[in-house]
DNA sequence: TTGTCGGCGATTCGCCGACAA
DNA sequence: TTGTCGGCGAATCGCCGACAA
């Protein structure tokens, strides 16, 4: 999986890194080795009427998807509180239900391009329940397979946030450079204003042609005629982002995502395809009490808070005791769609509404933002949204816990996927907050280690994760982590100019979210890095134990191989053919940027379980 | 109120018809000796966001609201319909429940400007629906008196069906001349081209500005500047409809009738304001078994039917006992929004969803359609739907229930509103189909009778009532109850030129439907007929008596003056003040047009109960 | 009386480098 | 590298009678 970061700040403050790897465009699942432990159908990518790459870069970082055939909490007070009023004290509904995925289906509303999901749940039997509580099956056991079978298609894509002229009417759409040679067809530079029309498929699959063409002094990409058609149509204003992504096929996809701004303030349909009519609800009441399988849909937008929580999260949460005076962190999606973590303290715990959902940890615990602007944010979170921190007294508690499931889990699979040591898996999109980028052709080993408090994050063992927030005061960002991670990881980068300040964020691997995978289980004989780390599926990982830093490189692995074809020197190189820019599909770099840029992380894991801290 | 076609046909066949009586402008509540038999406020008009008038214009013809304070049934069955899938079987929900209207709220969606409304009632006790079944307490008498209390403003007001031109780019909207004149401030003729600029609320209360003026080669009256960002913002196409209306302070209210075509087709957002969401049906489940109040939104231009019906109504629909081939006719709204009836023949009777709703009468008479052209509606009516004709069989039957109904209502009122002979209110809606339009200051004694059947429409107790349809095929289109109403009353028309074939529609008294009226209620005593004129709440009347005929006026009433200040030959008489045209109020006229017209039409009553047939 | 059209300004749209940042 | 701007054709928009229907 390629990472690059095409900003570059005053100064070098911020270090660049990129991850890269070769990828295997194999479309069959391979280690179809299921844990067996269920009677369930092989669990598959989540499907549904958009593309799956393009959902998720619309949806943002923080979103994450179950995983078809895992195991899940739903929470029905978190889907309830969306309707009003929804008389649920006289349907005496569990507060948290285990459930099966059977299906996930991705769309996208009609009127305003925003993405939602579809998840067919079943409730799981009282015995699995139990089981699955008791660590007798661990859930995690299920959710390995996945990113095997994972279409290895790895678009090249870009966000790019609108500026005024672009959605102004008095000019067209300016193309980032890198972008316009990433994802769309090469035109022809021995012309003296190169053009070509470019057919891109929205959400809904309706096609949009633009002119596009290279001019100017100096020369730069430009989309012209048929931009403005679009922006009037799709209603773009600035501070809106659009995403291209070119698919396997060269197929150019088209994506939205808006400004966060005054969400669902009747400017758009509202809750048009979202199916939260009345039937919907009631069918969970009754398909509940019947154990029978039901539909809910999820519209990651609109309500940052998840309502279906992978269980091994929902089990970790239970397992560490939280308590009032606790510190914790958050992550949040930024305006500008970007990643953000906030800290606070827990000021005490109770039932979010005790009348209607006794015993429901759905926000139950009360806390106090550290940062001003965090008060913005509910006062009330979910046990699994947050990840302690500070707090030295709890650590013995999450440690046991991780200990207890380390133990219980993950026979073979650890033996299949031996690792460097126990450091886990982390968040890839903590990656993409770093600022600089380089481009070229050669894996670097390159991070400078930071001067973060080391100490105090192992100590805690349930920190030590890249903040981002205290990274502002340093000179060179690197999380404290990365001291440890280093030492067996090197971020894999690429050679070549430093890039500017940019809006836009750029994948030729795109992440392809859509199981959960641990650190212990990336295949690193097979190479197969990319499809493993595009597993991450509940995204916002609140893991307790994040281990490897993204920006990383896997040290000692020889089929870790990153090949950079990117050749940024050619702009005017007529012989540049559209082959060739497709050979560079195995370009494993990953471009990302500043905060001013529209990032995209896909949690390598939402849960670790390594004994070391 | 006054009522004037303004359309002309190539020959006369169609004849004009306008009822005028001067209103009382007050608001005071009049005759308030509320029937005392239930321990209800007093009943009101309906109020809520959007202007009363304006909101009933929109919703059309057919559609009316029920009376706050008044008793009707509410069918669960039909309400629940509009949410697919709504488990209602576990609700064990009664099929038709009496209820007390507490409130009627009028609201417009916030997308598309479609009007709908919020009815506030609740379950009524056990023993008063007993009562009204049993006739002890006669429904009908609590919804006698609202009309004294409904504001007796009376704007002036047109709908227009879009043009071609109307919409294109090209120009802006031609004004028919009688409505510029009735619901525009006046100009200055004696300038070249007088001009205005205009501004109208809309539903939401936004204000919009147009340029009025009056130019071109012969003069006409045109919207220029502003028009087109009207159109644009509402995504008017050809064949939608707008409506001014000009209120008792002068001013001035825009409204929107869209095309019928494919209604709800994602174009706008659906369900925006609509209240069907999964919080609202539950909470008429809970209601219901606690009997306690709830809420009810009815969009009357997506489904047609009636899912709240006057109690009265509904119980005249049950002494009607209904067989297979009993033949009806029931009452439509054509794409154009003017009426239209179709007849049928009773198939079958059967519960509509025998398994979820045992013994509801929603949608219980199977039909088979004599029109090839009423195919496209359901095959499925409801028995308050529809109005028994033809088959002699049933009349008795009818007759009956009539004479019942008859013996047992009606003491004091019946006295004070004593009535010419037996025959009792009709459906005012219907003058709106007559199709030409006189003006002028007198009022013209006028009906030519119409040759239709008056035995058979007599003999059958049920029908008689003009069909508009059979009208088609007569030089003079008067229906044949005429006959026998005309005897004692005359069509107040204003002399005046012909007006030639329109798509407008002018109310210079605007119907105000809100109480149903009968007959014997209107206190011709007070000259206030117009007021008990507006008070149709359930305007599709399926009365089986229908008696006074629209297009008529009273005889004999010297209260019932008519005064037309209306000149329509000083156009470039700059004298015309403003204080002239408010001083038009008291204009009875009210204007229809032919079958292309937006009609306007308010149920005098929805019932009668006269003894003589 | 009013729907449509040709004529024609006036306005906007939208493509193009020229600049910086 | 790319956001914004002035310059400018070109394409609409939109106001005006001239016609009929």
């Amino acid at each position: 999986m390629g990472l690059i970061d095409l900003n570059t700040t005053e100064d070098d403050e911020t270090p660049y890194s990129a991850i890269s790897s070769s990828s295997s465009s194999s479309h069959s699942g391979i280690s179809t080795s299921a844990s067996a432990a269920m009677v369930v159908p092989p669990p598959l990518p989540p499907q549904g009427s958009v593309c799956l790459e393009l959902w998720h870069a619309c949806a943002g970082p923080l979103i994450s998807l179950p995983k078809k055939g895992s195991i899940v909490v739903y929470v029905p007070q978190g889907h309830f509180e969306q309707a009003h009023d929804f008389p649920v004290s006289a349907c005496n509904i569990p507060p948290h239900v285990f459930c099966r995925v059977l299906d996930v289906k991705l769309h996208a509303e009609e009127g305003s391009d925003e993405v939602y999901c579809q998840v067919l749940l079943v409730p799981e039997n009282q015995q699995l329940e139990q089981n699955v509580r008791e660590g007798v099956i661990d859930a995690d056991a299920e959710e390995e397979d996945t990113e095997a079978i994972v279409k290895s298609t790895t678009p090249h894509m870009f966000c790019k946030t609108l500026t005024a002229s672009d959605t102004s009417t008095h000019g067209g759409f300016s193309v980032p450079r890198r972008a316009a040679e990433d994802c769309f067809p090469p035109l022809d530079y021995g012309q003296q204003r190169p053009s070509q029309e470019l057919v891109a498929k929205d959400l809904h699959g309706s096609e949009w042609r633009f002119r596009h063409i290279y001019r100017g002094q100096p020369r730069r990409h430009l989309l012209t005629t048929g931009w403005s058609a679009f922006v009037n149509k799709k209603k773009l204003v600035s501070g809106d982002a659009v995403l291209f992504l070119r698919g396997e096929d060269g197929e150019l996809r088209l994506g939205i995502r808006r400004a966060v701004q005054l969400k669902s303030s009747g400017s758009f349909g509202g809750l048009s395809g979202m199916q939260l009519d009345p039937g919907s609800l009631m069918d969970v009441v009754n398909a509940l009490s019947k154990r029978s399988a039901f539909s809910v849909c999820y519209n990651p937008r609109v309500s940052s808070s998840e309502f279906i929580i992978p269980v091994n999260k929902f089990l970790k949460s239970l397992d560490c005791s939280y308590s009032a005076g606790m510190r914790f962190r958050m992550r949040f999606e930024t305006e500008d769609a970007a990643e953000r973590r906030f800290t606070g303290l827990i000021a005490g715990i109770s039932d979010a509404d005790p009348v209607r959902w006794p015993g429901s940890k759905w926000k139950c615990l009360l806390v106090r933002w550290d940062d001003i602007e965090a008060s913005r944010h509910n006062n009330r979170v979910s046990p699994w949204e947050i990840e302690p921190s500070g707090s030295a007294s709890n650590s013995s508690n999450l440690m046991a816990a991780s200990l207890k499931r380390t133990r219980i889990g993950f026979t073979s699979a650890k033996l299949e996927f031996p690792v460097p040591n126990g450091i886990g898996a982390s968040d890839f999109g903590e990656s993409l907050r770093f600022r600089k980028v380089l481009q070229g052709q050669e894996i670097l080993l390159c991070p400078p280690y930071g001067r973060a408090s080391f100490d105090e994050a192992r100590g805690s063992g349930c920190i030590g994760r890249y903040d981002g927030y205290p990274m502002l005061g340093s000179r060179n960002g690197w999380p404290a982590q990365m001291h440890d991670a280093a030492t067996h990881l090197h971020a894999s980068v690429t050679s070549g100019q430093v890039s500017s300040p940019s809006s836009v964020l750029m994948f030729q691997q795109a992440v392809n979210p859509v199981s959960n995978s641990r650190y212990d289980n990336i295949n690193l004989n097979q190479g197969s890095y990319i499809s493993e780390a595009k597993s991450g599926m509940f995204a916002p990982s609140l893991s307790d134990k994040p281990i490897l830093s993204s920006g990383l490189a896997l040290e000692g692995t020889t089929s870790f191989g990153v090949h950079d074809f990117h050749n940024n020197n050619n702009l005017l190189d007529g012989s540049r053919s559209r082959d060739s820019v497709l050979a560079m599909r195995d370009n494993q770099d990953m471009v990302s940027c500043k905060t001013g840029c529209r990032l995209f992380g896909f949690s390598l894991t939402d849960d670790t379980h390594i004994g070391g801290g």
